[in-house]
RNA sequence: GCCCAGAUGGCGGAACUGGUAGACGCGUCAGACUCAAAAUCUGGUGUCCGCAAGGAUGUGCAGGUUCGAUUCCUGUUCUGGGCACCA
């Protein structure tokens, strides 16, 4: 998570260099992380968009520096992306190592970013995978400063060698090498230690209707911030929130707006403030919503602090709590706020994932074979096969309905042939993310009509741990239901109705609800609502065993089971409690939580398995107050034990409190 | 390619600090109730040998540490997620 928050940021750490060109006053800076392989450098990158380029290439190169920045200025950015095809050409310039003065070909090339660092770069072939393929490509011949940790077929980004040809960096492990580099540049004036950073999202306005219109005004292209007086600045209502005429923000089309006397002569912003300019920082809003005067007191914030917990995806790492981390960064150091970081907790829960299947077309064709007859994915009988998704709600299992299958979206596929495996078509298996354009997705609604909302919440947290992802399976939401019903049962009986007593608890009872308490409390408090649910339906079972129909222990399970199952238990509690609604404290939500007290939990002996040579082999029920000399004892005499010593004296008896005995012999 | 997470019965998973592997649920098998079905209840259920008692084996794979490893260490395979020319 953070590092994929330090990945957005970019920042990186390393050095600027200036690098001297042969026979010119220009130098040539570039950005590097790794200074310490400065002896390594064969040839210089820079970006086709500087203007340096045309300062220092050489009259022999013009042509072909021309003919180059052409061709880069004919491809697309994507393109550029996409297709990673190795070009460039040397500008017949040389830059002059500093410390060895060496001369070094100066190259342009695309795969050199001009917004990032200095738009140039030293390149190290033995080190850096995509100088590597370029000095390969123009046949650059490559400095080895790393010894056997290159072999010559690729480069070897590593850290922990011990440089060669590398002068006064000789014989030091390159990361250690890193520092005195450094030290080494900025002694001799030539350059100077950087920390770069690269916001990969920077852009802070949508051209849509829905989010904050910004509080500034267009004079003559040049944007003022708004008096303090006229904030907020509110979003106007539109009924029409189409584009405006050139692609800009709905807003664009309200003369009345765009004029307002607000803007004081001016033009207002037609785009308005991405998502993430709310949520990340509401949560500070909401502990004083009524303020007029500020977005929050100080008093307020002071009160009620960071928010305790964050749950959230990974998916949110940059794209919310980054942001909002940022916004409270800035409200701390302009003293607003006391706290820096908005989240106390983050919980990664997991994701939900799609099943998704598939049919198998033979290329070219209306013909579908079915997944059990194909050896690999790709070919059927020498031909060449499609992998298409389908619509999971047309497959039972695994296999197809072949004549929904034909009639999906519009008839579709009017026409297919398939070629079946025992008259059933099988489709493909796989776990993906759950997207519409996947077809592997369910909609719960039908779930909770069939089965009520408590059942899906609980089945939702009963499916496993919360920070694991997993597809979306129903198989065994009954289960779940049946514990419900169940549960029903410990209050109403179908004939009988009400079947809850006034009588006084057994200490079997106490003990089933106290062991209970003590186990919601330690799970909820980890986050493990996967095993609460199952101490839930122990903790029912057992009532069920005992015949417990008790207020006394029914009422505090109420309480403990409502953050699980709301809808169940606050109906059950008003009725156990007889509650009128117009009563205060009329709702369990009101109630309070239920404590556990050791007295009815604690055991005076335990069942110890007894282990010979760490296998199990029998069991001792002992007092825990017992001591190691008894237990031996005790452990001799055992039968069972006996027979595995088969008359020999055991070599060691291990005896852990509470936990077992293993007999080694 | 890089980074992160995960792998335990037929299935979802449990075992929290190294201490009875498989809690709980699903499925399945057998039985009870019923004219029948639904609902509900009882019992069995990792695999292999055995009538049983019992034994062997077992937490992706290969090693290691330990009296004892699902848990710790080293290596490796597979699956899912994220990032991807950032020097």
């Amino acid at each position: 998570m953070k590092e994929m928050q330090t990945n957005w940021i970019g920042k990186s750490s390393g050095a600027e260099v200036d690098f001297e060109i042969k026979g010119q006053a220009q130098k040539l800076r570039v950005y590097t992380t790794r200074p310490d392989t400065i002896f390594g450098v064969d040839f210089m990158v820079v970006a086709p968009e500087m203007d340096l380029i045309h300062q220092i290439k050489s009259k022999e190169q013009e042509e072909a520096v021309a003919e180059y920045l052409g061709y880069v200025k004919s491809r697309s950015d994507r393109e550029r992306m996409s297709e990673k095809k190795i070009t460039g050409v040397f500008t017949g310039a040389y830059a002059i190592n500093p410390f060895d003065g060496r001369e070094i070909p100066i190259w342009v090339s695309e795969y050199v970013l001009a917004g990032y660092g200095t738009g140039a770069i030293m390149a190290v072939p033995c080190g850096d995978e995509r100088d590597f393929r370029f000095a390969k490509h123009f046949n650059i011949p490559i400095t080895n400063i790393i010894g056997h940790h290159f072999n010559g077929e690729e480069a070897n980004a590593t850290k922990e060698a011990v440089l060669e040809n590398s002068d006064f960096l000789n014989g030091m492990v390159m990361k250690d090498a890193l520092e005195t580099a450094i030290q080494k540049i900025e002694e001799k004036g030539i350059g100077k230690r950087k920390i770069n950073y690269k916001m990969r999202d920077a852009g802070f306005s949508r051209q849509r209707y829905w989010g904050e219109p910004f509080p500034v005004s267009w004079k003559n292209d040049v944007p003022f911030a708004l008096d303090e007086s006229v904030l907020p600045l509110e979003l106007p209502y539109m009924d029409d929130i189409r584009h405006g005429e050139k692609g800009e923000g709905p807003l664009a089309n309200n003369e009345v707006w765009m004029n307002s006397q607000v803007f004081a002569g001016g033009k207002a912003e037609s785009s308005t403030m991405p998502g993430y300019a709310g949520s990340s920082w509401y949560f500070l809003r909401y502990m004083d919503p009524a303020n007029e005067k500020e977005f929050c007191s100080r008093a307020a914030s002071d009160y009620w602090g960071q928010v305790d917990l964050y749950v959230g995806g990974t998916e949110h790492a940059v794209g919310h709590l980054l942001y909002s981390r940022m916004w409270t960064k800035v409200l701390y150091d302009l003293g607003l706020i006391g706290f820096d970081e908005p989240f106390k907790k983050l919980l990664n829960q997991g994701m939900i994932q799609g099943s998704s299947r598939f049919v198998y077309r033979l290329h070219g064709t209306n013909t579908f074979v079915s997944k059990s007859l194909l050896n690999n994915e790709d070919e059927y009988e020498g031909k060449q096969l499609d992998k298409i998704h389908v619509d999971v709600n047309m497959v039972d299992g695994l296999e197809l309905d072949t004549n929904a299958f034909v009639i999906w979206r519009n008839n579709e596929h009017a026409g297919a042939v398939f070629i079946l495996d025992d008259g059933k078509y099988i489709c493909g298996v796989e776990t993906e993310k759950m997207s519409k354009s996947k077809f592997n997705t369910v909609n719960p609604d039908d779930l909770v009509y069939k089965y009520g909302a408590d059942t899906f919440r609980m089945y939702e947290m009963f499916l496993g741990p919360v920070e694991m992802s997993k597809p979306w399976d129903t198989k065994g939401i009954e289960g779940v239901h049946r514990f419900l019903k169940k549960f029903w049962r410990l209050f109403f009986d179908e004939q009988k109705g009400k079947i809850w007593t006034d009588e006084k608890a057994t200490s079997a009872e106490l003990k089933v609800l106290h062991k209970t308490i003590k186990k919601i409390e330690e799970d909820t408090e980890r986050f493990s609502f996967n095993t609460c649910v199952s101490t839930f339906m122990i903790c029912v079972n057992e009532l069920t065993d005992l015949k417990c129909h008790k207020k006394e222990i029914l009422n505090p399970l109420l309480i403990l089971i409502t953050p699980y199952a709301p809808h169940i238990a606050e109906e059950l509690y008003q009725q156990l409690n007889a509650i009128q609604t117009s009563e205060t404290n009329s709702t369990v939500l009101d109630a309070t939580f239920p404590k556990w007290d050791e007295k009815y939990i604690k055991e005076s002996s335990k069942a110890y398995p007894v282990a010979i040579n760490g296998k199990t082999r029998t069991e001792l029920t002992l007092s825990l107050d017992i001591t190691q000399p008894e237990v031996e004892a005790l452990v001799l005499q055992d039968a069972i034990v006996q027979k595995w010593l088969d008359g020999k004296a055991p070599k060691k008896i291990i005896y852990v409190k509470n936990k077992m005995i293993n007999v080694v012999m």
